[in-house]
DNA sequence: ATTACTGTACTAACACAATAATACAACGCA
DNA sequence: TGCGTTGTATTATTGTGTTAGTACAGTAAT
């Protein structure tokens, strides 16, 4: 089924987040190859200029690499994976935290309401 | 000084957040008068054009109303605000708790992360 | 009445995101 | 060799966000 995507961030962000989050929790293993562009943009149904962006952001992160016509790879480095896997955690952290302060929103109130939520979904 | 804003999310959007924070956590009282589009654009750094777009988005959620012209007011229905707050609230919590997901951080994981992030920070 | 300020509306211009439709070179394989 | 797949590049088009500049009507104060 299509992805589903928000109108406030730009798809290829949403995308290279997506895909990021496979990557990190090891929905492809270290040098193995991911599907090809035409076959992602197929499955998340968008263009495939569109995905080849998104693609082209996570391998600036060092989370891709290109063999050359063979195929995209995930990267063999796993400290770069772990070091990545941190960076994202702490920048995404902190972006919450800064969000929620604008809404108002205490550090123990968004612990708090976490907690609740966490507990009516799962 | 001018307002920070990020690349990911459109300007409009983000002054929108940060003004409806500044309402809800009472920085502008129930009926009293915001300053005027011209000035609050000149404060960010936008243009007024953009302001506006921000200030229609929150008379649409009920939090603003226009006075004709003589200027614009936070709402006088105070259960509309906390209704307001609540739904933000919510939706802000929910999509994080997704974001996070997408990263591969479990809630518990989470929680953890923001205790130790609001730790060093404040 | 005049002046200054308010929200609001409008056009033009530019940048970027996204789609669409191709095209091409390199590689693997039969 | 030839075919199919790979990543990559190109061009055109559409929609939207943002800036810029201008204009207008209603209100308040003088």
């Amino acid at each position: 089924m299509p992805w589903k995507f928000n109108s406030r961030e730009a798809v290829f962000v949403q995308i290279a987040s997506r895909l990021r989050g496979e990557i990190l929790r090891g929905k492809y293993q270290p040098d193995e190859q991911i599907p090809p562009v035409r076959q992602l943009a197929f499955e998340a149904a968008v263009n495939p200029n569109t995905m080849q962006k998104a693609l082209s952001v996570l391998e600036e992160e060092g989370l891709l690499y290109s063999r050359g016509t063979v195929g995209r790879f995930v990267t063999t480095d796993r400290s770069a994976l772990e070091r990545c896997r941190e960076t994202v955690r702490k920048d995404a952290v902190r972006h919450w935290i800064e969000e929620a302060a604008a809404l108002g929103i205490t550090r123990e109130e968004l612990l708090h309401y976490i907690s609740e939520e966490g507990e009516k979904s799962e």
